[in-house]
DNA sequence: GACTCAAATGTAAGCGCTTACAGATGATTC
DNA sequence: GAATCATCTGTAAGCGCTTACATTTGAGTC
């Protein structure tokens, strides 16, 4: 006896011969049915449903020269702003028939660039990425290949690459002059990793500038930099907290940070906002969870998802190209900040 | 003046020609670099450089009826557990030598059904799945394809199929066992919604047979389900504190529903775990930021993800078959339960 | 120098699909 | 019934790669 036969996956060949048509017309009834008659599409359908065929996507993709793909690079997937805008990312672009390839970079450069090139030799016709700063190289690459790409999660400085997002220096200096003027005079900085990653970068830049701009000496800005998870903020807030003129105020990079020092606090026997006030920046879920919650700096993930695919589908199918937007961010007050 | 040519892609045989070569040797300094002599290859690589060539992922598949790929499927990104336990198994994959495709299927199994389809036809190696219930078809639709698959978050109930996860329902048993023995005897179950999950089913199943167990009637167990976040776990926790006899405690289906507990009460002025106590699931980080910190049951994802990797690449490569694995979870004690 | 044989390279046949083009079909009209 | 024309279907040429097989090359041997 034989051994059984590898079980063999059908193609349109099997679909042709089974429903007694040539594969070009099998190939019609699944992309242009129109083009087809009604007779024979029914035949042709039975056969595909009989077999339980489905096509195989990299031969299309290669016969068409069309992958309906976008692909999708985030810093990392352990964060709930990039999950739910990518989340309204793929909703949208789905309701436009395209399909999302996701990869995470880790933070790491070497890592994005990898991803993209990987992306594009997939086929993406599209990519979403996150801030603008990385290297040349890989914009003259995406160029090259004339591969629209949107940013998201910052305004690209001078506008040279299409982006759907807000600006984070701008929008920190709003949050940094409403708590200057508050009457905070010793604030503490926790800051995510700035290497590499310029909304962190912004929005420090963007305390530094309401500080400067009210007068007084950058020297006096207490500035921690962490990797960007609870436990960072945690820890580095102890260290603000040794300084011998006590911040009466930590502003955060984002939320999970902030969350860190809230809790740290509780710990160390402090009460927030009374022996110390807190911000924080995203104003994700978690802000309004913790105790008390989170004054922060809203931003509309979701709109952002949804606006970049739109956006990114508009440059591929070449409807327009000036396709850039800024979103509009707010300063929600919350519990965990108190003037002096 | 004609029309600026679109940017061509280069392809190998560009390459070829570059180097003075044939496609073949093109290919083989790509893939098998010791079938190569040094000399060839190093013109070869030059070539590839200075065309910027990047081989084509579909026509590779395609050619070589592999694609290193793996792809996943998950209920949703926006939850911190499965993000965790795939970054994981993503980082696991990529030593193996594989490349993940993630796919969100927003809890709707006709969109997991769907999902299936599109990366096996995308050339996925293998699979991995989260929980077992599912429509047999899917099942069938795998084994026609052999295309190995892992179940993870979840033990398949008979073994059918392989597995690396834990037992929902005797993990939550063993945390209202203990429940019960600190004297509670009122107790609130705020459940996911079990339609089409089976580790909320489990869950909550763990809790009834506990409860039955100790010789309650299952009648006397306030249960609500709710829509998985913490909005909804506020809503249910208000329902189920409108009762007239009131429950001591409120179990969770997860950490995020406790979250909207705990949160919840407060703004009812209630104090946990002095007027109600609270438990949850998961143990993501949040669990650990929440005041009071909740008691939960404590899951390793990153554990999961790594070894689920493991696992699939192992049935794909034929090493072994028999790779299921049930994981350790633990109970957590913390501040948001306390005894009667 | 002729012979062997392993190592290096080339030739060409696909992988499963789409699509330009050609050809067949059949409804309509005169 | 022939002519016309739109509609439907088939033929076959790729898409960019890999790889079995054939061929060439050249080092090593006598």
């Amino acid at each position: 006896m034989p051994p059984s036969a590898p079980p063999q996956i059908p193609t349109v060949q099997d679909v042709a011969i089974a429903a007694g048509v040539s594969t070009a017309t099998v190939s019609r009834c699944l992309n242009e049915k129109q083009k087809v008659s009604l007779k024979t599409r029914e035949r042709v359908m039975e056969a595909v449903e009989r077999l339980g065929y489905t096509p195989n996507f990299n031969a299309r993709a290669m016969a068409a020269k069309r992958s309906h793909t976008i692909g999708a690079i985030i810093p990392t997937m352990e964060n709930a702003i990039f999950a739910r805008g990518l989340q309204a990312f793929q909703e949208t672009l789905h309701q436009l028939g395209y399909n999302l390839l996701v990869s995470s970079s880790a933070y790491q450069p070497k890592l994005e660039a990898e991803q993209i090139r990987e992306l594009v030799a997939r086929g993406a016709e599209g990519l979403l990425l996150i801030g603008y700063e990385r290297d040349q190289a890989i914009y003259d690459y995406l160029d090259r290949r004339s591969i629209p790409t949107v940013l998201a999660w910052a305004s690209s400085p001078d506008k040279a690459y299409p982006f759907v997002g807000f600006d984070n220096k701008a929008a920190m200096r709003g949050l940094a002059d409403k708590v200057i003027e508050m009457g905070h005079r010793r604030i503490g900085v926790i800051s995510g990793v700035i290497a590499g990653n310029d909304r962190a970068a912004g929005r420090l830049a963007g305390i530094k500038e309401s500080w400067q701009s009210h007068g007084f000496d950058i020297e006096n800005l207490a500035i921690i930099e962490t990797p960007y998870d609870i436990e960072g903020g945690g820890k580095a807030f102890e260290k603000l907290m040794a300084a011998d003129l006590k911040p009466t105020v930590i502003m955060c990079g984002n939320d999970v940070l902030a969350t860190g020092v809230i809790s740290k606090a509780r710990e160390m026997g402090l009460s927030v906002p009374h022996d110390v006030s807190v911000t924080g920046f995203d104003d994700i879920e978690l802000a309004r969870c913790v105790w008390p919650p989170l004054t922060t700096v809203h931003v509309p993930h979701r709109q952002m998802g949804r606006e970049a695919a739109n956006a990114l589908i508009d440059l591929i199918e070449k409807r327009s190209t000036n396709i850039s937007r800024e979103l509009d961010v707010s300063i929600v007050m919350r519990g965990s900040l108190v003037g002096l």
